[in-house]
DNA sequence: GTCTATACAGGGATAGAC
DNA sequence: GTCTATCCCTGTATAGAC
């Protein structure tokens, strides 16, 4: 393996090992040298690849919103309706698994709400999301109020999703479905402002 | 000053330290040195009053909440009509004023998940506050939905709160009004179980 | 009931070798 | 590009005095 291609295992390595690390066990709670150990590295590697534990925070969010967008719009073309796609987005966030990206989008806002510069990139990503959000009306009709509301589509799903985490079955699919439902098609609810 | 009566007033200065500094600095932020000493206090009476941080951590969670249910419920008599009602739980989450407590949950939470005796407190608290969502029934009509949909609402509360705090003024009060309104008129909401 | 002093542990980041 | 060794700082919690 050439130095190149070993410097890519690496990045990729000690992101993915940040990733379940900061989730386990927080952003203070993971050392940088468990997360280099658990990539197979040390923290000379970890610090040759990002300049700090924060710049590999950031890494790390950012590489997993890519990775969800793309399955969320995977799945978005699989269901067959309008009430099978807004499942689709309840259960992108409510299943299990996502229990484990639940648990660093705390982090992130813990981080954030006290850090400028975080809450400047964690706005950026939000504002990225509500596009991809609104861009959904192109696609399928029934978003046609998506654009208007996409803030608080993405504020809905974050907070049902929250519920069911402290009590899971708290929040049933048809709720969800149907919250959004009333969001996404109605786009004068803002207010009548013509 | 009676002993006893200071005392009393050191948990209470000691609480209020602690609030502030969880909220500015974070959970792991916030030593217990500079919580002792913003009360006034150093940290043997700190250790006097409070078993370990985290105890310290939950009383003032505790208090936080026993206080804010006394300031919505008098919010909420002070209304005169349904969307004046559902306008005082929107204001009472999204206020400037409560960046503050969201800071303050985003902790718990990170918290919480991590760790199952603080996740079972949490859940606690919530299941009392769903209570209380649910009891709004008996006072007024419009909440009949409420006793079904409470984790709903409450999600729906924090998740547009968070919204709103990436980007004020991202979320109307419209908004927010008309989707709590849905959930709290549709006792049917969960699905055809008759 | 509260203070001072201290034991004890752990983390972020850097320097220099290879 | 990565490792080892180390500096320096900060934190929680306890012990014993008053």
């Amino acid at each position: 393996m050439r130095q190149q291609e070993r410097k890519i295992d690496t990045r990729a390595r000690l992101l993915t090992a940040a990733a379940d690390l900061f989730a386990e066990h927080g952003i203070a709670g993971a050392s940088v040298d468990a997360i280099a150990q658990r990539a197979g590295r040390t923290v000379g590697a970890l610090y040759g690849h990002f300049a700090s534990k924060d710049e590999l925070l950031f890494a790390v969010v950012d590489e997993w919103l890519a990775d969800t967008a793309t399955v969320v719009a995977a799945e978005l073309e699989l269901a067959d309706d309008a009430e099978g796609r807004l499942a689709s987005l309840w259960q992108a966030v409510s299943q299990p698994s996502s229990a484990r990206w639940l648990a660093l989008e705390h982090e992130v806002w813990s981080h954030a709400i006290r850090h400028p510069l975080a809450l400047d990139r964690l706005r950026a990503r939000y504002v990225e999301t509500w596009q991809g959000i609104a861009q959904l009306a192109d696609r399928w009709p029934e978003f046609s109020g998506a654009g208007a509301n996409a803030p608080a589509v993405v504020g809905v799903l974050l907070g049902l999703a929250m519920m069911n985490q402290v009590s899971p079955g708290s929040i049933t699919q048809e709720m969800a479905v149907r919250t959004l439902h009333l969001l996404i098609s109605s786009p004068d609810i803002q207010g009548a402002t013509p």
